[in-house]
DNA sequence: CTAGGGCTAAGG
DNA sequence: CCTTAGCCCTAG
């Protein structure tokens, strides 16, 4: 690298290497002659490279042997495979250390043992745009009209130049304040990869299989560089602009599906904007051609500060700030930007991409049509009404824009990607989404029979699915490029709260984030279920805690336990019932009792502390239904609830049973829940409201004074999950019956004559003494119960 | 921990 | 409705 030349050298041959690789259709054996025959190459190069290449390889050794899909059907299990953040290069290294060579023949049986096809298709569609194709495109992206990648490499300040430049015109009006605003918020950011929103993913799945790559990018091949450098090469601009400034339910899109764009055939920017484009363009391009600006920090430095040097005499390979960057990500790190100001300064885009070719034509080829229309040839003037003040929104600052998010909320589902492996199924589903539309678009470009025809057909925004002009709907995700005529859908278009149209792709895509966002909520909610399951099982475990409940009706515990059971299974219904505190009036004795317990009249009840405990700790601050905050709880007095008769049910439904560690070990929680009228007609309140105090006797109010209770919240402490136990099967309300066996009688029977003196029976000594015969459940109770019932029936045996 | 009363589901 | 077996609760 320390040689210029060579460095270029170098270079040229990894770019090249790199994009033959990115075609199936070559031969792995081509790109080992070709590697074989290029300079040797640093390992700090071509990266990009060699994981394009791997990734060919590992397609040539599997895809092309099972065609990609008996791999996926046979038994996955018995497959090993392979995590999709390993790069290609990795994966296929180890490959071929466990594989002979005989086995490396296509097919072969030891291929079969890896199931690869899920990774390769998943690289195959995160690979990013290789360098010579970025290389092209940012040329293709107007910036100079000659292709000459020494102005490629200035585009980056010069749009950077003209970003701030534009800025300064904030005074003149209205559409200067969003580019300030994004000026301001776009601070040229180091390009990330992680920044990346998966919609753009998407669309390099598209860019990037080769199906569509073959037909799209011959079409570029045939075109030629340097007639397209007139042409407008939108692609992710477009969209990202079109979210800024068409927030309306329907917009057109200027851009279609290919980079070929006519300029001619579209105007971007809006009339008021125009001006000012131009303007800002200029000295974009001015600075393009001082490009002193560029080199000023490195220009002394032969290497790395011209990594790319071609007959142009062009840098590439070095950021704005003249930092030295890897070769292969040099154009990505550019692209990035560009991408990065686009998404930022709405208007960007459009300024390079359109104003470039003005500047260069020296002649506006359409002025003012209004960038919101697709021309599809047609004037511009009858959609007017759709025009969407474009810079109403960026005019106040309001930078929300479609790639910003979708950049945000991938984010969000990378970050759930690594909690859940269910993730991973939808982020595969995501991949298969961007596949299904790269071959649709592909069978779309197909039926074009016509070369020539179908590039007319792209250039000119037509509709996807009929290939003809007219009002078009222009996906507003991301980088997305479908265009379609809403009468084209099957159905009526999806359009976001912002009234940005979404292809059935996008709509897909996004429907797939949402989902994983909600999943993820649920599993948080269950994960907090199941804490709460799991301290109240504690609690009942704990005999001697359970002390401190009073009595209650047996069977109204065990519907409620089933209520409580059911209802907190639904966490999310729950979050949703209203919960209040009641007050000491809300105690309902027992009424009429008709289980004749008459003497437990007034029961704190074990039941009734559950969830609303938990819920309490110290949160003056909450929300607080205080309607009927009770004097029970503020005083600490046990407050039972009861229902009459045993329809108890329902009331039961909000009780739950805590676990005793708190009431001692922490201060109790104490809450009341409003039940919903629905189970009360009487008008009697039916909440329990329960406090436990903390050193185990019965309610106390002290620590609550507070008396708050969460509406619609469930909380835990901190402590709780200190002390939670493995997680029980089930809460549950009373032990199954286990019927004794004969040879645990026997064994009981053997144990009371062998320990049992003086009429006491030891029952702890006998129960170890048959552990190995009793059931595991059984308690020394048990066995004093069963030998209870023994005697009853055979006094004798005693 | 033990003893004893009680409760409840199941079965008749 | 009664009986039974097993589990629960509480006092000591």
């Amino acid at each position: 690298m320390d040689d210029p030349s060579s460095s270029a050298t170098t270079l040229a041959w990894l770019w090249v290497i790199e994009y033959l690789a990115s075609f199936q259709q070559i031969e792995p054996s081509i790109l080992h002659e070709l590697i074989e025959a290029a300079p040797e190459i640093p390992d700090d190069l071509g990266k990009n490279t060699r994981e394009m290449v791997a990734l060919r390889c590992l397609e040539d050794l599997f895809c092309r042997s099972d065609n990609g899909i008996a791999n996926d059907v046979t038994s996955k299990e018995l497959k090993a495979t392979f995590d999709l953040s390993e790069s290609c290069e990795d994966v296929l290294q180890s490959i071929l250390q466990e594989t002979s060579v005989s086995d490396l023949n296509r097919g072969g049986p030891k291929l079969l043992k890896w199931d690869i096809h899920p990774f390769i298709m998943h690289k195959r569609a995160c690979m990013p745009k290789c360098a010579l194709e970025k290389v092209k495109d940012a040329i293709l992206e107007g910036i100079h009209p000659y292709a000459s990648l020494k102005e490629y490499s200035e585009l980056v300040n010069a749009n950077d130049r003209g970003n701030r430049i534009t800025t300064d015109h904030g005074d003149d009006g209205a559409p200067v304040g969003r580019i300030r605003g994004s000026d301001t918020d776009g601070q040229i950011n180091p390009p990330e990869e992680s920044s990346i929103p998966v919609l753009h993913e998407s669309e390099n799945v598209v860019e990037d299989n080769s199906y569509n790559r073959n037909l799209l990018h011959s079409e570029r091949e045939r075109s030629g560089l340097a007639s397209q450098n007139l042409a407008g090469d939108h692609e992710d601009q477009g969209c990202v602009d079109g979210d800024h400034l068409q927030p309306q339910a329907k917009r057109f899109k200027e851009d279609a599906l290919h980079d070929n764009l006519s300029m001619g055939q579209i105007s971007t920017t809006p009339p008021q904007h125009k001006d000012m484009v131009e303007d800002s363009f200029e000295r974009v391009v001015e600075d393009s051609e001082n490009r002193d600006f560029h080199l000023e920090k490195e220009s002394s430095q032969g290497g790395l500060g011209r990594p790319v040097e071609n007959d142009h005499g062009e840098d590439v390979g070095m950021d704005r700030h003249g930092h030295r960057l890897d070769a292969d990500n040099a154009f990505q790190h550019n692209q990035h930007e560009i991408a990065h100001n686009a998404n930022k300064m709405p208007l960007s885009g459009d300024e390079i991409n359109h104003a470039e070719p003005r500047k260069s034509n020296a002649a506006p080829s359409v002025g003012t049509s209004d960038r919101l229309f697709v021309n599809g040839n047609k004037d511009n003037s009858d959609h007017s009404g759709q025009q969407k003040p474009s810079n109403s929104v960026s005019s106040n600052g309001f930078h929300r824009n479609t790639g910003a998010d979708e950049r945000e909320a991938d984010t969000d589902h990378l970050s759930e990607e690594d909690e859940s492996n269910e993730s991973d199924e939808y982020e595969h589903e995501r991949v298969d989404v961007g596949l299904k539309k790269s071959h649709f678009l592909s069978s779309q470009y197909m039926l074009s029979h016509d070369s020539l025809a179908e590039a007319n057909w792209t250039d000119q925004n037509l509709c996807i699915k009929c290939r003809k002009d007219g009002q078009l709907l222009v996906c507003g995700a991301g980088s997305c490029s479908l265009v379609i005529h809403e009468n084209c859908l099957v159905f009526s278009p999806h359009f976001d709260e912002r009234g940005d149209f979404y292809c059935p792709f996008c709509a897909y895509s996004l429907a797939i984030s949402e989902y994983l966002e909600a999943k993820k909520k649920a599993y948080s909610a269950r994960k907090e279920l199941e804490l709460f399951i799991e301290t109240r099982q504690e609690y009942r475990s704990n005999k001697d805690a359970q002390r401190l409940l009073s009595k209650r009706h047996g069977s109204s515990r065990q519907n409620e336990d089933k209520d409580l059971l059911n209802k907190f299974l639904d966490y999310e219904n729950l979050v949703g019932e209203k919960r209040k505190q009641s007050n000491n009036q809300g105690q309902i004795s027992e009424g009429n009792d008709h289980r004749k317990r008459k003497k437990k009249q007034v029961e704190p009840l074990a039941s009734c502390i559950g969830v609303n405990s938990l819920c309490r700790e110290e949160e003056p601050d909450v929300n607080v239904s205080s309607n009927h905050i009770s004097n029970v709880e503020k005083e600490g007095e046990e407050v039972v609830q009861e229902n009459s008769s045993g329809t108890e049910l329902d009331i039961n439904q909000h009780q739950v049973s805590v676990d005793p560690k708190y009431s001692v070990d922490n201060h109790l929680c104490k809450e009341k829940e409003i039940v919903s009228g629905s189970q009360r007609t009487d008008g009697r309140r039916q909440k329990a409201v329960c406090a436990i105090s903390s050193d185990g006797g019965e309610t106390s109010g002290d620590e609550d004074d507070k008396s708050i209770s969460t509406n619609y919240f469930i909380r835990f402490r901190k402590r709780e999950r200190q002390y939670t136990p493995p997680m029980p099967a089930m809460p549950q309300s009373r032990r199954k019956k286990v019927p004794w066996t004969v040879h645990e009688e026997e064994i009981l029977k053997e144990g009371v004559q062998k320990f049992a003196s003086d009429g006491k029976y030891p029952w702890k000594d006998i129960l170890e003494y048959g552990s190995s015969v009793f059931s595991n459940g059984r308690t020394t109770i048990d066995l004093k119960d069963k030998w209870r019932n023994m005697c009853k029936l055979s006094p004798k045996s005693k």
